[in-house]
DNA sequence: AACATATTTGGACACTTGTAAAACTTATAA
DNA sequence: TTATAAGTTTTACAAGTGTCCAAATATGTT
């Protein structure tokens, strides 16, 4: 990304972020992501190309920041201090209600975009990444089987493994079945498991 | 994939697709992934630009087949008829000698991308299903409290995450420990395991 | 309102991409 | 040998990509 998020933007730079995500939101509900060009975004949005190229690198970067738009509010009302089976619960339900809340958005990408194209795929894996960092700073996990970094990453996986059957599957699974699964496959390594 | 790979192909076309790859692999272990272009593919195989769109539909096409190249041994050798414990082992430790016969090219692909680049996920999402297909056909895994699909999925991210700690990561995990990694993730699940 | 500083803009550039159609080369079978 | 089919090469095209620059414009102080 050239622009620099940390900074906090100008009237008119928020302007253009917005301009050219909402774009690639509305093109992604429209189209596959290969067949969207810098030229269309920019035309739709009504920027010349070189405001584009100030802002990102490329349309994978616009997309990542579309991404990061979507997941930034799963790092809302955190609450640290649970055990490793609540906070592995609490942390599903809130992916499980930030994905229910953009459950239309998703709805028409996935209409445009084949399960296995690069574009859901990218998808999964910024939201493991969040997911991981997350984890990564709340599972207090204590053992010395397996390096920390492993157990992390496999909570991760499984977590998104189940939300991935049901968001991008579209697989009929209820919250409280989710929650079954996550149990019969992570539920030794959890404290307080039964 | 343009070409046919079912059907088997002329001596010419041999020549073709092996020409094609190995100049794939060999810039692989010079230069990133992103900075190779059909056109400098196609200048080192001495072959014109429309040749190579006769065999494959994009530099991606011809990635995936030279993954498919690479792992196409781990088909070889298959004994059905094990346990799901011996199988899910078995699986592992074919996938971890093959990426061991691979490991001076990883190596140097390595060095050239980095870990979380594009061609990297692809490497491990071809991978990945291709131990999908195996577990699939040869792990069989009765239980009515998870679909048996999430299972398949959960053991395969399990094997696969092990391994690219292993190779990606470069991580100095021998075989031994790996395989009380697996069975710490995974040995509640599998049927024989103390 | 005026200023120095930063950003945006439009145009140009060299390059890559994927497709299409016609011309050419082979190898093999009739 | 000739016919034929398959693959290969050539050439051209329309479009996209990412970078660069100098002029125009916006921004947040004073």
């Amino acid at each position: 990304m050239k622009y620099d998020l940390s900074k906090k933007p100008t009237r008119g730079a928020q302007r253009t972020l917005e301009s050219f995500s909402k774009t690639m939101f509305n093109l992604l509900a429209k189209k596959s992501f290969e067949n969207i060009s810098v030229n269309e975004i920019c035309e739709i949005s009504n920027f010349p190309r070189a405001t584009f190229y100030n802002y990102f690198d490329d349309k994978y970067d616009l997309l990542n920041y579309c991404w990061h738009l979507l997941s930034s509010q799963i790092y809302l009302n955190e609450q640290p201090n649970e055990t490793s089976e609540k906070s592995l619960a609490t942390l599903f339900d809130r992916t499980y209600y930030l994905l229910s809340s953009h459950n239309e958005l998703l709805s028409a990408i996935l209409k445009n975009n084949p399960l296995d194209s690069s574009l859901i795929s990218n998808f999964s894996a910024y939201l493991k990444r969040v997911i991981q960092e997350v984890f990564h700073e709340y599972l207090h996990f204590d053992n010395n089987e397996v390096p920390i970094e492993l157990v992390v990453d496999h909570f991760s996986n499984t977590v998104m493994l189940i939300l991935e059957a049901i968001f991008l599957k579209r697989q009929p699974i209820t919250l409280e079945e989710a929650h079954k699964y996550l149990n019969f496959l992570l539920g030794h390594l959890v404290e307080g498991s039964q």
